[in-house]
DNA sequence: CGTCGATACATGCAAACGCATGAAAATCGG
DNA sequence: CCGATTTTCATGCGTTTGCATGTATCGACG
């Protein structure tokens, strides 16, 4: 009920991203309200499943927080609680006086895995249903695609003028 | 870098909810520091937008929070924010008195154009540029669809068993 | 090498959130 | 018609969040 085919580029957009942050918002309610979130916050989980994913397993914070939804000091005490239930340690970058990095402990990992595994039956439960492998895959492809282009940095500082002028 | 094209079903849907989920992430990173979220924050301006759609005007407080990524009480709570701010106004539910019933009002209505012209343009050049006039529908097509498929209501209560089985 | 601005992370504090619960109205079952 | 259950929204309370700011380090430049 929107895509009329031709309408103003402008108006596409907008839809676009209406759609896509509804459908979000729809599934991660699901998500939230399964068994699967008790133990951690979705935030939390997040934070725990990115560091298993790091090929080293160390990661600095702030790269960290270009990957999550969450300010830098949200981000900072969410790692200290981490910390303090022994999920994940960090330790002093050697290369940078300032930064910090982390790792998941033996039993944040453990913990990743067995809630990553439910997360991920939920989410095909959802997801599975829903739509054709191909359409997944279509639909993968161009949310990989928008959020490239978007890129990750958000260009930190800069309000109200890291839009093209007008 | 995942679609080998054939893997596991269940692997192709989580892969692709990630992807999803990061497209969102970063969209709405630039969103939130955009200058358009200065005087209402974005779960405030979704409650306008939802409100400015709704033909009658008029809308149940927990018809809103279907649409809304908030808890009852939080959204009660916001709702009774912006009412102080006087964008909205509440109203008893005619037909049922327990219900609650919201509308715009003048200002809230002004607020919610003002601040939706800006939120459009930021939009349309993030996912303008992005993806092209026939992606973007596609786009748009497969998340409604997933939307739609995945259902507004999570059945409220059933804590663990909605999942079909297995 | 000393100064100055930028970057990375931590912290004080007020605002916002979710969970558990409460009150009031509706609905259901005899 | 009445009591039990459910639904809808509000509220107390502890937790989490973001903004503003503080502290320490980095990098550039004279």
């Amino acid at each position: 009920m929107a895509s009329d085919g031709n309408e103003s580029p402008i108006r596409l957009a907008a839809e676009t991203w209406e759609s896509l942050f509804r459908a979000q918002v729809a599934v991660m309610r699901r998500l939230q309200a399964g068994p699967a979130f008790r133990k951690v916050a979705i935030n939390e989980y997040d934070v725990l499943f990115t560091l298993s994913r790091c090929p080293s397993g160390w990661l600095r914070l702030n790269e960290l927080n270009d990957h999550v939804l969450l300010s830098q000091s949200s981000l900072s005490r969410l790692v200290e609680r981490l910390e303090k239930r022994g999920l994940v340690v960090r330790m002093a970058a050697p290369d940078d006086g300032r930064g910090v990095l982390l790792k998941l402990t033996e039993e944040g990992s453990a913990l990743q895995k067995e809630i990553g595994r439910e997360h991920v039956r939920d989410i095909s439960s959802l997801v599975g249903p829903a739509l054709t492998a191909a359409e997944q895959r279509e639909l993968q492809r161009l949310t990989e695609k928008l959020r490239h282009s978007v890129g990750a940095r958000p260009a930190k500082e800069l309000p109200g003028k890291y839009l093209a002028g007008k």
